[in-house]
DNA sequence: GCCCAGGTGGGTA
DNA sequence: TACCCACATGGG
């Protein structure tokens, strides 16, 4: 891993796209939804689904532990993996209940690290799902690394893109203070800055705010 | 028709 | 630790 210029990435996406406030839901518990209804899927997936749950009024940790579980899978269906997380949408629900009263306020008034334990313990919440929650549910300041990260920060030649989840979670937080909304900010930027220019279908990089900063620069990215 | 998407868990060497 | 596979829908 490099000893890496982080600040100027942020500087120069956040020039370019302004800043985002994310995540893009209506409530805490809206965030644990889409961050287990995005896994290893395309956003526009999970915005059918989550509409869809939104239509039965089942945003919420009481209706969704109600729902029966083959009513809840076809509500979701459009975001894929259906079964798998059914369950482990009402996995955490039931969790919630018998450990914090329902109130997902109340799990994430622990300090951040017992926080992140107690949500990678769930089945169905990794490390990715568990940092979205903590930061974008719960305004903890815990860097999110998602295949995004992985990927920008690989072609910048800044990071192994292969490299262990925690270590590259480890290599942004060692290196940014501990503010939620700079994570916020960072991690939605990494993601708006990917979807527009890091498709396979790559655009020119004329337009790319990293122009500068890009090994590939009037090569390949 | 084929490839891929804001992962995770379970299994094997 | 490092791979492999299942899980499923919808858009390019």
């Amino acid at each position: 891993m490099s000893s890496a210029p982080l600040s100027p990435v942020f500087d120069r996406l956040l020039a370019h796209f302004g800043p985002l406030h994310w995540w893009p839901a209506e409530s805490p518990f809206e965030v644990v939804i889409g961050a287990i209804l995005t896994q290893n899927t395309a956003w526009t997936n999970v915005e059918k689904a989550i509409a869809n749950l939104r239509r039965e009024e089942a945003l919420t940790p009481e209706a969704l532990r109600a729902a029966p579980r083959e009513q809840l899978e076809a509500w979701i269906r459009p975001a894929g993996f259906f079964r798998q997380k059914a369950e482990r949408l009402q996995l955490f629900v039931d969790y919630l209940f018998d450990h914090h009263d329902g109130d997902l306020g109340r799990l994430l008034a622990a300090p951040l690290p017992e926080a992140r334990r107690e949500l990678l313990a769930l089945k169905g919440v990794g490390p990715e799902t568990a940092d979205s929650i903590l930061l974008y549910a719960g305004g903890l300041p815990s860097f999110v690394v998602d295949a995004y990260t992985r990927r920008l920060f690989g072609r910048l030649g800044l990071l192994d893109p292969t490299a262990p989840y925690e270590s590259i979670r480890t290599f942004f937080m060692e290196r940014l203070p501990a503010d939620p909304d700079l994570f916020n900010e960072y991690h939605a930027l990494i993601v708006e800055q990917c979807k527009q220019l890091c498709r396979k279908r790559r655009p020119r990089c004329a337009d790319c705010p990293l122009q500068e900063l890009c090994p590939f620069a009037n090569s390949q990215h």
